[in-house]
DNA sequence: GCGGATGATGTTCCCGCTACCAGAGTCCGG
DNA sequence: CCGGACTCTGGTAGCGGGAACATCATCCGC
């Protein structure tokens, strides 16, 4: 199987023990059309026996793509943009892609720029953007950049090419769910606005309360970490006028539940929560959270079909909505005096 | 800032400008130590002004090395898998090398030789495994790779480069915590036993539990889910006759913890329940976990160093240990009729 | 004042692959 | 039976860097 020197063999060591020039093996290689089966065995064979690999760096200067797309994440400790991250990895190596990534934030800040940077001089063909605030998109703006650039985020933008998860949809099935349970005093503990899914998830439950005609309370903003949820609740002085708390992240849900129980209010009793994301924990925590599933393997999907077909300087594909799916648990129940 | 020309300039552009040689380019850039300060200044300002970088394609195929370091892990959804790959990420960055990583079961699963045929297509110049299944590293073993390879595992192994946390120190933490509060009987909920960190945690129990003369219980096997805990905790027929249970992750802990909760066993009143990770939620679910915190970033500096030790062939360094620290919270207490 | 070490730079070739052009054989219709 | 189209294969010239060696100055000690 193995040949017994150690060092690589290359495309002319397999061109001579197949007998052929090593633009055959080339073509063998990159599927071109007209070549004779029997070559083409042969050579396969040949490579076979070698373990051949072609040099990717080799291909890559000569065809002056690297076959590899750079992602930038916002960080890389959120649920959401890590799940997007690994789908995008597992889709994009289906297809022959491999994937380099950055997170802005990790430890220390990295600017957009420097992240361009790292990720351009890598020599990535495409690059992808998830989850970013609006700072980053603003900056990333003003770089510019000469290969086809992807950004997930709720809207459209014609400085680049977007997709989503349909952070509306989900938002709405949450806001539903909670009317349908009696609720009419919901207050809304946001993610931080300038991160572009929680003004969508904010505007959403906006949109949906006000035609319900829910008296919504002045939103919450939070870091989406359990920390700060945590002392929100710990510092609610008064029974709250609210029923319901509709959370931008199962992360402050799981806070806000925490500090709750220790002002004394319990979940679902005295107030239900719900949250966003469905992390691991989040059917296992007391009480198991209701909280709204998004698809992020679909997602994956999406943003490599659009970004081969840019590279590729294809017709970009149109991108079916891909649905969101609440999961109802224990977190939420009718509000006291109140018959389901 | 950038040149006019919508195409990168390459190093022969740089010196026509700079009137120098390509050469005396890549002697600059690589920091070559005879190069005249002034005709150094000179071909830096050309690099600015043109925006000129690199193009490691084709360093990479002139040199032989990619400054990439390739990193397989077991699962890509596990909190110490994940948080290794990141830290190290981090450091290999810092130190100018990129990272491809590649999840041996993320969905669906691959086989270690796909992951390491992957990784050495892409050219790297090392390899990292990390967390593995004793199956995975008896694979690796079968296959021939001629780069450094590292494996982070709990124990030395001949056949490797080896670092690794120190899980007896970990472990021996939570059960001293367990003993000091009057613990005698305690349970170990291990992870799979396959996997070598699990099976290590579980080692370290048994010998610490026994130095102390604990009553151990034969011990769980669960997958490190916290669905498996759940399951589990329900099964749970009489009141158990332990007090406590070290559980291997806290994922598991958490699902024990709602597992009992909905047996009517509570925690820690009835028993008291430690984890193993830290993760973020740990502080807040309810109650608070008592868990033990490892240090990935400086594992992560770690992997780095002896990684580009082996990989510019110096020698490799002495790793000193990693500590591991045990955070107290709520999931523990004294068992009942015990005054603390 | 001269040989040798050292500093500072240039020339050439090659890394492994593909784009591009060329060329030989084959088939077919008029 | 000849020209054109199509099939299959080969040769050559880069892609953008760096290794190795060559080439000059310059400096130093004796």
């Amino acid at each position: 199987m193995a040949n017994t020197s150690a060092d690589k063999p290359n495309i002319r060591q397999v061109a001579r023990l197949a007998g052929v020039s090593h633009m055959t093996v080339s073509r063998v290689l990159n599927e071109y059309p007209h070549i004779k089966e029997a070559t083409r065995r042969r050579v396969l064979e040949v490579i076979e026996e070698l373990d051949y690999r072609p040099n990717m760096a080799a291909r890559a200067l000569a065809t002056q793509k690297s076959q590899r797309i750079g992602v930038i994440v916002e960080s890389a400790v959120e649920f959401g943009p890590t799940s997007t991250l690994r789908a995008l990895e597992a889709t994009a190596r289906g297809t022959g892609y491999a994937v380099s990534s950055i997170a802005l934030e990790d430890g220390h800040r990295i600017s957009p720029q420097e992240a361009v940077d790292n990720l351009t001089t890598q020599g990535v063909d495409a690059l992808c953007v998830v989850a970013p605030r609006s700072s980053s998109i603003a900056a990333l703006r003003k770089i510019s950049i000469n290969i086809p650039v992807l950004v997930v985020k709720p809207d459209k933008d014609p400085s680049f090419l977007t997709v989503s998860l349909d952070q509306k949809e989900g938002t709405t099935l949450a806001v539903d769910h909670l009317v349908s349970l009696g609720h009419r005093d919901i207050l809304h503990l946001a993610g931080p606005l300038d991160w572009l899914d929680a003004r969508a998830r904010e505007r959403a439950f906006h949109a949906r309360a006000k035609s319900w005609g829910v008296r919504e309370r002045p939103i919450v903003v939070g870091d989406w970490s359990a920390d700060f949820a945590y002392d929100f609740a710990k510092g609610i002085r008064d029974r709250p006028d609210y029923t319901a708390v509709f959370v931008a992240n199962d992360d402050m849900a799981v806070g806000l539940i925490h500090g709750l129980h220790e002002r004394g209010i319990e979940v679902p009793g005295d107030l239900s929560v719900v949250g966003f994301d469905d992390v691991p924990l989040a059917a296992h925590v007391l009480p198991p959270l209701t909280t709204v599933r998004q698809n992020f393997r679909a997602l994956g999907v999406a943003i490599v079909d659009l970004l081969r077909a840019a590279i590729e300087e294809r017709e970009i594909p149109r991108v079916t909505k891909i649905p969101a799916e609440l999961l109802v648990r224990s977190s939420t129940a009718a509000p006291r005096g109140e018959d389901s």
